[in-house]
DNA sequence: AGGATGATATCC
DNA sequence: GATATCATCCTC
């Protein structure tokens, strides 16, 4: 198991990372860590599940109901964090991506742990649970030091799986596109 | 299969 | 100001 002292001698991820084709941002972070340093412990986890959001045209994105102050984040530059409250109970991380106003952005939906967490990390709102994220971090600068992601010392290769995302039924068409994507055999990944 | 639980959008 | 709707998860 990796140790959260690799933390420091990784390589954070550029605003430039986000600042690209979403989908293309979506299979990047797969193998990617997910760092929250706060109250003086550092939690981490692999990135093993992710959805696009494709913006505006995309009938499953939020922002397809148009800029709200709710979605403003998501409108926002890349590289910042777009959190929102469901079923008044979970918290679900989305990662703004592409440039400022496209509205597009990669929810995340499981963690391999790494350190610091549980092992309830599959699943967007345990994800955000494990992580100790949630409405405080609406709009945080992931390329500030206190919620971050990196490029972690090693990266195996992965072998990527694309699906229908889920719980996007409403979304017509757009629920059926392969816009979920998930490492291989990681065993942490939505059923279905 | 259904209930929890609250912010938000969309209606009056 | 009321209400319907959730990019979910847990329990029954």
């Amino acid at each position: 198991m990796p140790d959260c002292r690799k933390v420091d001698e990784a390589a954070r991820l550029p605003r430039g990372f986000y600042n690209r084709d979403t989908v293309t941002v979506a299979r990047e972070l797969l193998g990617k860590w997910l760092v929250h340093r706060a109250d003086g412990r550092c939690r981490a986890g692999r990135i093993v599940e992710v959805e696009a959001y494709l913006g505006p045209g995309d009938l499953a994105a939020h922002t397809s109901r148009g800029r709200t102050k709710r979605t403003e984040a998501m409108f926002g530059p890349p590289g910042h964090a777009y959190v929102y409250l469901i079923y008044g109970i979970h918290h679900c991380m989305n990662v703004v991506t592409g440039p400022e106003d496209s509205g597009t952005a990669v929810l995340l939906r499981a963690l391999e742990p790494v350190c610091n967490l549980g092992d309830n990390t599959h699943g967007p709102g345990r994800l955000c649970k494990a992580m100790g994220i949630d409405l405080r971090h609406y709009g945080a600068d992931l390329c500030g030091d206190e919620l971050f992601l990196l490029r972690p010392p090693s990266e195996p290769a992965i072998e990527i799986v694309s699906r229908p995302r889920i719980g996007v039924d409403y979304a017509g068409e757009w629920a059926k596109k392969p816009l979920r994507f998930y490492v291989r055999g990681s065993g942490f990944v939505s059923k279905k």
